[in-house]
DNA sequence: GTCTATAATCAGATAGAC
DNA sequence: GTCTATCTGATTATAGAC
């Protein structure tokens, strides 16, 4: 059983990697089999079909995303700076960011093209930043606005993945984290002295 | 000859619209001659290979996009309108995006993960906007900002069109949109009488 | 649980008749 | 310039031995 699970978690693993680096659709069975170092026959053991893999490739991306923001509740102390956490990710993950893009957004593309089932799971990834960021903007004291900014926050962040992708340019990138920090300031600002809203 | 560029006119309109909606390598030779109604052999005549027919497209998009830069600027008076007009085609294009995202973000990170040659041209079309808008911003009176701003702007759009992909969420969209436009509004105003950057 | 061998399908690409 | 017929290779998926 130990190795049983052990196998079926190195192939979500390679999946994971490939789909991300590839994408879902030019992934192969052997290339994800060749990673792992296991023959193609044997996979079937563990998967029936592509879609399986793809729906255990998302259920870890879930479940590791969920990991990442209840480290990120333990490490940071305050909702502010878990926000800002947050906006450091296209930064902390530059590298893979300039050359596969976010691995989010760029699959639940991928699915929503080829009008695949799982797309509405790989959504499930993105409200799960998305309520994140807002339970963040409500302990911050905001209430109607929280979903606003949550979507802003995140939308801002696929932005300058698509376009530090595009143009690899890591300047870029710091400029507009330097200016998605500059819009927090403002934010935070206004809801202590309101004056206009944005 | 005029039958002839008829026909290659029409398989490089047909691949362009199922590249965009179903995304380059899952659209089939089978499937664009079936759009244009002619047979598979047929196409051989015109495009050698797949490739060739994916640099007509981004060709026909360097081109159409060339000529509607040329329009807003011939049907906006000033560049404010002009930046403002590119602002809105997550609008304009609402339903598009909502279903397949922004063709040109999603077809270079399509080409960066398959690791293509053509993936350079595809980041052209980013470029074409990148410089109109800069250009834009430097009639504006801005000078080393303005690629600044044209990315900032360009950034915007990509987080707009990936959200609305994903969500599907037209108030997101409108909500977002008006918010650049407060930006924009901003960045104006500072300019006239400056006293802070962002 | 893992392997080899192989079936079934579909893709891109070619040859040659009309 | 367009067609039908066909080739070649890759991919998903299965069968059955160890």
């Amino acid at each position: 059983m130990a190795g049983s699970t052990s196998t079926r978690a190195q192939i979500v693993d390679a999946a994971n990697r490939l789909f991300y680096e590839h994408g879902f659709e030019h992934t192969s069975f052997a290339a994800i089999a060749e990673a792992v170092g296991i023959s193609r026959g044997n996979f079937y053991h563990h998967f029936k079909t592509k879609d399986e893999i793809l729906i255990g490739v998302i259920e870890a991306r879930l479940h590791s995303t969920r990991a990442m923001l209840a480290e990120w509740e333990r490490d940071e102390p305050g909702p502010a700076e878990r926000v800002r956490r947050f906006v450091e990710i296209v930064i902390t993950n530059g590298a893979d960011i300039e050359n596969y893009g976010c691995p989010v957004g760029t699959l639940t593309n991928e699915l929503a093209k080829l009008d695949h089932p799982a797309r509405s799971q790989a959504v499930a990834v993105f409200e799960l930043f998305r309520t994140w960021l807002r339970e963040q903007f409500e302990a911050l004291g905001f209430t109607v606005e929280a979903d606003d900014l949550a979507m802003h926050v995140l939308a801002f962040s696929q932005g300058i993945a698509t376009l530090s992708n595009a143009f690899h340019d890591g300047e870029f990138v710091q400029r507009e984290v330097d200016r998605l920090h500059g819009w927090l300031d403002e934010r935070l600002a206004d809801h202590a002295s309101p004056r206009s809203r944005r």
